[in-house]
DNA sequence: AGTGCGATTGACT
DNA sequence: GTCAATCGCACTA
């Protein structure tokens, strides 16, 4: 959920990728710098990161303070505030407006200045219950990494229209 | 202080 | 299918 001036925005997360403890393609493997602190917050905390010095990618962290990993949420599902989205984007069509973290970024609205921030309450951006635990769940490799890039961490709604990546990932 | 490189996207052949 | 854009930051010296 996101809460602008303009008004309520709210999707559904289709899809996700897990950095997890140890893990060489996670931003906390190196330890603790200025950039992947949040990381390292208890679960539930925004780590967001500019990549390709274009697009935002938002985390969530996942485990106890001091730790350091988290989960990037990929692709959303639009439910409301389509409209806003639309702006924020530039584009109409509705499976392109937040399908790959950084078109689901840019049509939230999601910078730094949303780093750190608590998603378990509720404010500029949090994290809500709407899943049906009874849709399928497939898991693949990761996008667009180079180390440990074998793992299949990655988590997607086998029925959604509104996952990223190449659809051979798309079928188990 | 300088350098190299992405957890991507959009435009183009 | 290929490829350039773009910049904060981690790393080296």
């Amino acid at each position: 959920m996101r809460d602008l001036p303009h008004g309520i925005l709210s999707g559904l997360i289709v899809e996700t990728e897990a950095y997890v403890i140890g893990d060489a393609a996670g931003h906390a493997y190196r330890g603790m710098t200025p950039r992947n602190r949040s990381l390292f917050l208890e679960r539930g905390h925004a780590y967001v990161y500019l990549a390709y010095g274009i697009s935002y990618m938002l985390n969530v962290s996942s485990e106890t303070p001091g730790i350091g990993a988290g989960v990037l949420i990929r692709a959303l599902e639009p439910l409301e505030g389509i409209p806003i989205m639309k702006l924020n984007r530039g584009v109409e069509r509705v499976r392109d407006l937040a399908r790959g973290p950084g078109r689901l970024a840019a049509a939230l609205r999601i910078d730094r200045r949303l780093d750190g921030l608590d998603l378990c309450r509720k404010g500029p951006l949090w994290l809500g219950r709407r899943g049906d635990p009874s849709r399928k769940i497939g898991r693949s490799i990761r996008i667009g990494i180079t180390r440990d890039a074998d793992r299949l961490l990655r988590f997607y709604l086998c029925d959604s229209p509104f996952v990223s990546g190449p659809r051979s990932l798309n079928m188990r």
